[in-house]
DNA sequence: TCATTAATTCACCATTATGTTAATTAACAT
DNA sequence: ATGTTAATTAACATAATGGTGAATTAATGA
């Protein structure tokens, strides 16, 4: 799988969308910080982190009894890296759009 | 699903991937566009298109017995916003592994 | 040493995703 | 009308995903 499609594929998931923008918004934290989320249980937290690191989309360091996680700033980057290499397409398309939108509302 | 999860569903699957990229690339294509593409037959292409569509990734127009496909800029741009929103953090980080890995390399 | 805490791995099950071939729908062209 | 082309839907098989409870590993601390 190409790079990106596997971190597209990392954050594809509810659950795993909250752990790295509960990461994003609060920084490094351990393992069991994931518990009170939704409902799911310690192993399936477990997997979903595991998962993420896989694909490289946090990283894990350990300390003492506790794994802690953050997310891996070059992952959101090439996100919007990706995004950016398109801005062309989607800028004008998005400008093409406001225009006739606005000539809709002036003919009425 | 969150809107954005979502999206990083739709793009989660090589196939999608790279037709999305041929989108953006090509421009609009017709669905038949998309055959020689990895030995995938017809069937799954149409079950692709429709998930990226469902997804709000691509649009469709039907022109005769052709049906069109073309990205919807908004998806590609919301991508780009979300990465943007967390630019402070990545681009920090970033800029602390770069200095780490200069003062690594004059050390030596 | 032994109980406790943190987190993971194991074994299993239900659901979803992806692909196939065959059949169907719809537009075109002769 | 009828055959052709474009694309989808239907029916089905198989693989991947995501969840659970039970068991395991590893560090902590009385």
């Amino acid at each position: 799988m190409s790079n990106l499609c596997t971190t597209f594929a990392a954050l594809s998931n509810e659950t795993r969308f909250a752990i790295v923008e509960k990461l994003l918004n609060e920084g490094e934290l351990s393992a069991g910080s994931f518990q009170d989320m939704g409902g799911v249980s310690p192993p399936a937290i477990s997997r979903h982190l595991k998962i993420l690191k896989d694909a490289g989309v946090v990283e894990q360091r350990v300390n003492k009894q506790r794994r802690m996680y953050s997310v891996r700033p070059e992952a959101v980057q090439s996100i919007g890296a990706w995004s950016m290499s398109y801005r062309d397409f989607w800028q004008k398309s998005l400008n093409r759009l406001e225009i006739m939108l606005q000539k809709e509302s002036e003919r009425k």
